[in-house]
RNA sequence: GGUUGCGUAGCUCAAUUGGAUAGAGCAUCUCACUACGGAUGAGAAGGUUUGGGGUUCGAAUCCCUACGCGAUCACCA
């Protein structure tokens, strides 16, 4: 389609040049709407003081000469100042057959650069919830989707497994686990450090009401709780490497880990390296010493290590504690170090939080100061937060929605729905569980995916997922329909269309299928320069849309007609193949029956 | 309070980056079928794009202003 489209602009540039002696260098042609007839638009508003003519008048004119100069076009239309164009028959058939062959492998040119992303990076403290569901999908995704695009990604994930909010959980375990275990408690791993996490809160909060009646002011008292001054204390220790509570942290985080990797192999995600605060922070520590070296940094009288980002519209922002220990940019900035020692990547993603947007910025303004080789390709990507209609989540007040009771759940749904419409008979009972988790799973992840990362968005637990209208399961059904189509086409011996294109006849819902199988890799594009697999989703909603209302209105098999038949099938297939390849980068498997 | 993001149908989201009558899904109502898979398709209804001003051929989009909702401004991560 690309070809044509240029042909056109070329072909308008022309008649603008020789009708009215503009000479028009970016043209744009828009799509046109749907309740008019053709393809292209073009918006003759901005040319009517330079020809001097009413807008309507500039379009006929120049629709005439387009029609005359350009053979593919077959016929133009003119409403108010709008031109629109439409193509002939032989012309969409030819593009068709140019898609086929571009679409024998999907993905673009390698571009010969590395990318660096890294997302998820969870904390060793408590269980994945919704919000690290985004993450992780979003992460996936869009290095999927930058892969697509021909560049050689590296997946990271950085866990959080260091610092007084890993020593929170652990003080609590101490007070009051009694040797528990998951296996004697039956707790995943990671939930039951959760369960901890939320117990020392419990005490911190009575210690603090405690203080209070004792008649302390409330801000002391939350910055006095002996709780808290002994968590503080075990930071230190475990920086100082005391022998217990390293065995203590190691056993906990090993319970954390397994937990996680469960987590991850239900999500589908995968990483190529895990790092670890634990193992970075060093790293960022000698950092800050070179840099104090070299007067980037400076020391307060408290020995504690600042940088000033004033002038980058900053404050000043501290990199070391006064007690010599590391704050989460110290860790950070390590990690970037550790980074590209490891893969020579200039380009890296962070996939965070939106709330993070402040210390990103700090964070990618000291690694300039630094002089850093890869201080210039940084990029993070900002998602909006995902809210419940009862306010945002908050894991030490237990208002979440756990992960893994959430992917269980949607599997679950899938099942009902599945056996209610009973679509599973002749499936053998792997087969059935197989299916439910990847209709649950596709539900979710396209849930979360569809709409524009940067946007804050709701999620309500109360209503569950739709499984109808746009939505994952839509759209896989639409592919799973397809593959029995081309399955029984197999049995029949009917065949796809070949490079014969004269004698077709094309109806518009067969030219705006066509017209949306064009745009695919042009979408992967885009939504590598932008990041967002949204756009992916809502283009193959759009795909399997377009591909339902032909599969009502025509017929594929049952048409009598071989070159329309033949096409049909064509058609079919490759919007099979497209979705297929679409919904793969979004991390969804499209099944071939449901 | 400073900085920053957002506000579109009852609900959840779009809108080709300034273009035509602001589009989808869900929910509501109507219709299509002995079908190549109905987890479908066609249609109705639903909007002063938070309010008010401005910029121009043209504004949900840009500017100003008021209101509302978040995030952030920690020796937490």
């Amino acid at each position: 389609m690309l070809l044509v489209q240029n042909q056109l602009i070329e072909a308008i540039k022309n008649g603008l040049s020789s009708l009215f002696e503009i000479q028009a260098n970016d043209l744009v042609l828009q799509e046109t709407k749907k309740e008019f007839e053709g393809t292209y638009t073009f918006v003759v508003f901005p040319y009517t003081k330079q020809a001097g003519l009413s807008p309507a008048a500039i379009a006929e004119k120049l629709g005439q000469f387009v029609l005359e100069n350009h053979k593919g076009v077959k016929k133009f239309q003119v409403v108010q100042g709008f031109l629109n164009f439409s193509f002939t028959d032989e012309i969409w058939v030819n593009a068709l057959l140019k898609i086929i062959e571009s679409s024998q492998t999907f993905t673009l040119d390698n571009k010969g650069e590395k990318v660096l992303i890294e997302y998820s990076s969870p904390n060793t403290n408590k269980p994945l919830h919704l919000g690290h569901l985004r993450n992780n999908f979003l992460g996936y995704s869009v290095a999927k989707i930058l892969e697509a695009a021909g560049y050689d990604v590296i997946k990271t994930n950085l866990v959080n497994d260091r610092g007084i909010h890993i020593c929170k959980s652990m003080l609590a375990y101490q007070l009051q686990g009694q040797g528990e275990t998951p296996e004697t408690s039956g707790l995943k791993g990671d939930h039951l450090v959760g369960k901890y996490y939320v117990a020392f809160d419990i005490l911190y909060k009575a210690e603090i009401e405690t203080l209070v009646k004792q008649g302390l002011d409330p801000e002391k008292a939350k910055k006095e709780a002996p709780i808290l001054l002994k968590a503080q204390d075990m930071l230190l220790a475990w920086e100082n490497g005391d022998p217990e509570v390293m065995k203590l942290w190691e056993t906990m985080n090993a319970w954390v880990f397994a937990g996680f990797e469960k987590s991850y192999a239900q999500m589908g995600v995968s990483f190529d390296k895990i790092y670890r605060e634990s193992n970075t922070y060093l790293l960022g520590k000698k950092l800050v010493e070179e840099g104090l070296k070299e007067g980037i940094f400076y020391q307060k009288e408290d020995q504690s290590v600042w940088i000033n980002l004033e002038e980058e519209g900053l404050d000043e922002k501290l990199v070391l504690r006064k007690d010599g220990t590391s704050v989460y940019i110290t860790q950070d900035m390590g990690t970037a170090q550790l980074k590209f020692e490891d893969f020579g990547a200039k380009k890296s993603i962070y996939v965070v939080g939106n709330e993070q947007d402040y210390h990103f910025e700090v964070l990618f303004n000291i690694l300039k100061k630094l002089n850093k080789p890869y201080s210039l390709g940084n990029y993070h990507l900002s998602y909006g937060m995902v809210d419940l209609p009862t306010g945002k989540m908050k894991s030490r007040e237990g208002t979440v929605v756990d992960a893994d009771d959430l992917m269980a759940e949607m599997v679950q749904t899938a099942k009902e729905r599945t056996m209610e419409l009973g679509k599973t008979d002749g499936f053998t009972e792997d087969a059935s569980n197989e299916l439910y988790q990847q209709l649950g799973m596709g539900a979710l992840k396209y849930f979360l995916l569809k709409v524009d990362p940067k946007k804050r968005m709701m999620f309500n637990p109360e209503e569950s997922i739709d499984f109808q209208g746009n939505t994952g399961p839509f759209i896989q059904y639409t592919h799973a329909r397809i593959c029995s189509i081309t399955r029984k086409a197999t049995e029949l011996g009917i065949e796809l269309i070949q490079a014969n294109t004269k004698g077709f006849e094309l109806n518009t819902t067969e030219i705006d299928l066509i017209y949306i199988l064009g745009l695919y890799k042009s979408k992967i594009e885009e939504a590598a320069e932008t990041f967002s697999p949204s756009l992916i989703a809502m283009y193959t909603y759009d795909l399997a849309k377009q591909f339902n209302k032909l599969y009502n209105e025509l017929s594929i098999l049952k048409e009598e007609d071989e070159n329309k038949r033949n096409i049909r099938l064509t058609l079919a297939d490759l919007t099979g193949k497209t979705i297929q390849h679409a919904f793969s980068l979004l991390g969804i498997v499209s099944p071939n029956k449901m």
